[in-house]
DNA sequence: CAACCAAGAGACCAATCGGTCTTAATTCAT
DNA sequence: ATGAATTAAGACCGATTGGTCTCTTGGTTG
């Protein structure tokens, strides 16, 4: 069974991600769960606590999200083919309810206004960057991708046309860009990447 | 001389592309132009109406900057160049001061939060979209560049990593990621688009 | 010079914000 | 079974939100 605490994260967790911290106010929270002001301040001491707690959730769903997806395929080649596929996959995730990337919304929401949501974001974001440069060194390691790969270069890339379509997708209200941005970049991996 | 009302429309549309519209106050506005409530108000009916006319200055100004810079040069695969360093300026632009690319912005802010404002950024990316589109034609009809190249899937990919890139080397404070996009879309330029 | 008019100040408004605190009810441990 | 502790309700708080309205002021025009 779910806790109330669990449940007010997680609510909270998609609303901040859909709506933002600034437009989430504590009566969308209350509405959310169906507390009242003493039932979420109960276990929470302000806002902002919440809102750290629900990045966290949605920073672990993330990157659960990437580990099922990787888990499934064995691979170097595979693995950077899911990756792509896991980004795609947060455009009409139930959960994520058409809201994008719970990592990059926050960082974009928070940058000039949030500074400790603003770092959390960063981290998140530094820390997919990792997770994709991870794979790229494991697939030049077992040689099947070429060493002259700019293992940060194309990580950066990655990452940045991902969300940068996701983001485009989502305003566009259709999948086009990002499935083009998730055709391109695979393109681009058996071109460039893969070893023949 | 400007005119009170477009000193209110330029402090506003830095202070909703910085703070986003949720989080940029009538009393930022207020402090910002160093007027009261009466003084404002006496341009505008409401909030909606300046940021409304904020965005079409911030989208006037995007515009202006591509054509600025477009004209500086003469052959498709310069016009092409100076796109890419167009979105690049956007970083560090003493009017933008940090916030990154307006229009961008507005769609990430408004997107689930302000329909009216959501249809203004999704046209503005559009168009966005659609200015590359041309210069790509452009070169084709001009024989400069190779007519297989997928007109609508460059432009999209190249808004979508620039504007992504412009994203992240905003959270994390330095222009790495977006000098990364912009070596590596000229790269891209020379190896796929242009004719040799 | 007088009349007028647009511009801006700032008091005022209801609604909402995030947050506190008391109180009632429920659960838990003894 | 009883006492203690946890949980949530909801009244309440000051600050701030977007917005209205009245009044003063300074310039323009007849």
């Amino acid at each position: 069974m779910e806790t109330t605490k669990e449940k007010i994260v997680k609510k909270s967790a998609e609303l901040f991600n859909t709506y933002g911290y600034h437009a989430c106010s504590l009566s969308h929270i209350m509405e959310a769960t169906g507390l009242k002001k003493g039932g979420i301040y109960n276990h929470f001491k302000n806002k902002d606590e919440i809102a750290i707690e629900a990045f966290n959730y949605n920073y672990d769903r993330v990157r659960a999200r990437f580990k099922e997806r990787l888990g499934r395929v064995n691979t170097p080649t595979e693995k950077l083919v899911a990756v792509i596929d896991a980004f795609v996959s947060f455009i009409d995730d139930p959960i994520v309810q058409g809201g994008g990337c719970p990592i990059f919304n926050t960082a974009m929401d928070a940058t000039n206004t949030h500074p400790m949501l603003k770092e959390k974001a960063k981290a998140g974001i530094e820390g997919l960057k990792k997770y994709v440069e991870w794979k790229l060194m494991e697939g030049i390691e077992a040689g099947e991708f070429s060493d002259r790969v700019e293992v940060k270069k194309v990580a950066s890339l990655m990452v940045a046309t991902l969300e940068g379509a996701i983001v485009m997708s989502r305003v566009e209200d259709n999948n086009d860009c990002l499935m083009m941005a998730s055709d391109y970049l695979k393109e681009y991996l058996f071109k460039n990447i893969i070893k023949h």
